[in-house]
DNA sequence: AAAAGTATGTTGTAATTACAACATTTTGGA
DNA sequence: TCCAAAATGTTGTAATTACAACATACTTTT
């Protein structure tokens, strides 16, 4: 089990790795790997368990009976996921998670976290709520990418938050193609006609992944 | 200031009227009343304070600079808003939160967290964790909303959800077409054509704000 | 009750998207 | 290296949406 990522992630953050050992068992820490593609938690589960990728990555989405796709989230190394169904044990996933590639997970068992004591309580409860409060922004921030009514506003508003992020005009973004559109709610087609368009204009420039602004 | 709602609220179940009112001191609770249409918080600005709605209700939601809105949520009478934002006082609101109509706000200084005693600290930790975890629910939901490529698609997921919640194929719902519009991401005139067309096909009857399915 | 203002419904046209079908490029094995 | 599979790009057409302009209905004020 790798605890090395699982010491500098923000849940523990402030622990001692010995305080960190102590609480992995009264979370009853597991780790499990899945290959790319393989499905983690399905839709309409209920777990009390968080996850945290310690190798890899995850997709948080939603498919609908009819196959569309809506990717919610990209979860990397060193960050959690279903960390909202875990607070809230008796709400069943509204989502899947899929590995996206082959990866590794621990997960925590939040049902532990009754019996610990105070003064350890109050400071995992407060990283965990900066964790979650996190995850509210990204959410937010994915309802911007999809506001706008036409796929070019979708893919600007997108790619101009990965520029900001990564404070550079020239960047590569962790979708592909269709994660891309998936993750805009538009056709991949219409996507990949729409970025021809744009650098066309030239008011990008992309190959694969990357991309210049 | 109207305590009694607040003593009910998700943030102080499981405390004694006594330490609450102890609680509301450390927090700096504020009144504050505003008439419909105000602007309560503007994006761009950084707050460390939670507002708490006792009276009437306020809109969540971003105005672009072409004047397009986009709803993110409806916040009511004993619910939260701008907690992620409190949680996290270095980062400046993506949002504006608007009075829908006139009310009346408490808002809660979460600086005054940190100078709590553990035992209270982790219950109110706690219960902040799971108005975040619901928040997070919340915003997840309205993307299935507006994952539908077409609008019927998004009306349907939308009443939908709201009939699943109140338990009945007979509802009201709490915005007017142009709320709607601006929630669901899709042009006014174009939700009222849309829902006529539902009524003709026997989908659905509504007259104003009510709905049957 | 009349008038003014707001909300909702309707319609037409231009622009955009959905969808399918196919072409091309890239990737990962044998 | 070659092949097969996957990913990406392109194109055409039918369907849908954006937008504006206007009609109707409902509210509020005087």
């Amino acid at each position: 089990m790798d605890i090395s990522v699982l010491c500098s992630s923000a849940l523990f953050r402030g622990f001692a790795e010995s305080e960190i050992s102590d609480l992995l068992s009264h979370l009853k820490a597991r780790d499990k790997r899945y290959k790319k593609g393989e499905l983690i938690l399905s839709a309409g589960d209920i777990t009390s368990k968080m996850g945290f990728v310690t190798a890899g990555s995850v997709t948080v989405e939603s498919n609908d009976m009819w196959g569309n796709r809506t990717i919610l989230n990209l979860v990397g190394r060193g960050q959690f996921f279903a960390e909202t169904y875990a607070i809230l044990p008796n709400e069943p996933l509204l989502v899947d998670v899929c590995a996206n590639e082959d990866c590794r997970i621990i997960f925590l068992d939040m049902k532990g976290l009754h019996k610990l004591d105070d003064s350890v309580k109050s400071r995992l409860l407060g990283n965990l709520l900066m964790i979650t409060a996190r995850k509210n922004l990204h959410l937010s921030i994915r309802s911007f990418h999809t506001a706008p009514r036409q796929v070019r506003g979708r893919i600007m508003a997108y790619l101009n938050t990965v520029s900001v992020q990564k404070k550079s005009h020239e960047f590569d973004i962790p979708f592909d193609r269709q994660q891309l559109a998936d993750y805009l709610n538009v056709e991949r087609s219409v996507l990949s006609n729409e970025l021809s368009k744009m650098q066309r204009d030239g008011l990008i420039r992309c190959r694969k992944n990357h991309f210049e602004i």
